[in-house]
DNA sequence: GATTACAATGAAAGCGCTTCCATTTCTTCG
DNA sequence: CGAAGAAATGGAAGCGCTTTCATTGTAATC
């Protein structure tokens, strides 16, 4: 007895039902029901007193028995890596304004760049029976996959692109990105070329697509050194002592991430680098922070917040279920020149 | 009927569901359900039919259902101002991760500093029934507050100290912060003081704690400058500017953000000015870059992950309701002297 | 003024689970 | 070996809503 009264918390006797709603205001259940859901259907004088019953009585309508009935339950869950990182959290902030604006709520579950861990938030997530998901990425377990496409719901893949995504994807090729950060590279002409970054999925597809760019034109550097998501600007620093202790030459880099490429920038500045004449730095993710570097960052630039919204427009739309929507949405890119490449 | 037929989505027929599992594995629902959640409680060759047949099928439990059944729903709902500044982004995360090793799931509300927002939010919110809610600050319009405390349900407050939560708070006093900041630059000795920052509520306590301690030795100087939360690289350069033109001698000021002091720091860099002797600039946050601006940032450091760690843990035990949970929760803060103050 | 159409409301069933209480099955021990 | 207690299981009710279908009230039509 004690042991239960320790806690003063009210979750046994749930407060106002709307069936209480109903006797209050001398009409049956169904029609609060209407009241608050198609209110056209209700005759406004019986409409206001119901209004008036539910003001007074604080009644918060409860969306999981809604849910339960209805099989809808106005839930979009989306699945990051992380949101420390400025790179998602732009893109969550996007999802969630048109999510919210369509009356809809986000559910939000962090995957820390492991697929284990999003196979398990996978689970429980579709427990919750959301109208909607979201992932980043296109890589998943095949139990993710068989999982989600068993539940029979509207899936979003983000921040990468595929011609087979499992639903709708939002994104664009990592793999021409790093092409084409290696043509940029290219016509400047260096001596050395060299890649530093985390080894992410889309990371490293993004070294790829800057590798086979400069094939047969020149052998691409790696930095020894393990860097795991999301890599951090001392990453970035070592990785640019390495290279610059290695040889000799004019160097261009490509970064995975701006963090990192400030790392780098931070080593090479303070050695004294001549940039972009001796060493080029380019980054990605144009975060708030490249045109303030010294100098300022050479980067690539993607509309972060562009992708959170147009992956809620075409889950809306996909729920809907009126119009088709394509299989692939492309995001643009392009590099931002400034003083470090 | 083709207008129906359009959504491909199955929605109508939910798939498996836990009366299935038990007609398959040859025992009740009410044995199912107790091998899912009190696994202790059945019979260890009963339990392995059972999870042989739900591997088999796929089954993912409705939590919609059970959320009802049991009123407990594992879902603890959090409303931050946003997600796209690094300062909640690490609460997020620390949070989430608590969170989740304890099995809960967190759902997320983005308010945009807006009060009116988090009203809505609250009641969208409450409609879901989560077995606990983290607000950010302590200022709530009244209706906020009376839903709240009407939910009867465990309500931490972050980001902010206060002898009267609403229920429990996680955090520090942000008129301690400026006064410590005041301290800070006095000790130092300038010409002039000034303050530089957003009008969201804790900023403007950060301001009054700046103010109230140099009462009666100096005149605090603000810029002329509209400035909303979250306030910019630009609002800080822009500040910087006006005060810097406003006046002559050695200039002591304090930013209500890193952000905020980085802009101010690139125009003071780009004017010559010495750092720390002409012009002393202190932020807050303690971001990413703050070591990494030149020259490097003073600025005052807050846990930003801990005020979700302990947050989450507050809520956890509050839910479990064994244990009292003290009303405020004190964050430690301290300055970062590096190279501008 | 009777007929038809539509607007407004209600009754009953059920969404998929958990809880409470009752029953059955297995141990243990005098 | 039978009683008593514990372990394992099941039946029934109900969480708070929405859905479908039926009914009543009201207005429009000739």
């Amino acid at each position: 007895m004690t042991g239960r009264d320790k806690n003063k918390y009210n979750t046994t006797t749930g407060p106002v039902t709307l069936a209480d709603i109903a006797k209050l205001a001398n009409v049956s259940p169904v029609t609060v029901s209407r009241a608050i859901n198609t209110p056209t259907l209700v005759k406004p004088r019986t409409l206001e007193a119901i209004e008036r019953v539910i003001a007074k009585t604080g009644y918060v309508p409860n969306l999981l028995a809604g849910g339960l009935a209805s099989r809808k339950t106005r839930l979009i869950a989306a699945i990051v890596p992380s949101v420390a990182s400025t790179i998602f959290a732009e893109t969550i902030e996007g999802l969630n304004a048109e999510l919210v604006s369509a009356g809809y709520q986000l559910l939000l579950g962090l995957s820390g760049y492991d697929l284990d861990r999003e196979l398990e938030l996978t689970r429980a997530i579709l427990a919750r029976r959301p109208d909607g998901i979201i992932l980043t990425g296109i890589t998943h377990m095949k139990e993710t996959r068989a999982m989600l496409t068993g539940a029979g719901l509207p899936i979003v893949e983000i921040w990468d692109s595929t011609p087979s995504p499992l639903d709708t994807a939002v994104g664009f090729s990592h793999a021409a990105v790093g092409a084409l950060v290696a043509q940029h590279l290219l016509i400047r002409g260096y001596d050395r070329y060299a890649q530093v970054g985390a080894n992410d999925p889309r990371a490293v597809q993004r070294r790829d697509g800057f590798v086979n760019r400069l094939k047969g034109i020149a052998e691409v550097e790696l930095p020894d050194l393990e860097m795991n998501s999301p890599s951090t600007f001392q990453d970035g620093r070592e990785a640019m002592a390495q290279l610059l202790d290695r040889g000799e030459g004019s160097l261009g880099v490509f970064c995975s991430s701006d963090v990192v490429a400030h790392g780098a920038l931070a080593e090479a500045h303070a050695r004294g680098c001549k940039m972009p004449e001796d060493l080029a730095i380019i980054g990605f993710g144009d975060f708030d922070f490249a045109p303030y570097t010294h100098p300022p960052l050479t980067t690539v630039r993607i509309d972060r917040r562009d992708i959170g919204t147009k992956a809620a427009r075409s889950i809306l739309r996909k729920i809907d279920g009126t119009e088709r929507v394509e299989a692939m949405i492309n995001i643009d890119f392009h590099i931002v020149a400034r003083g470090t490449a």
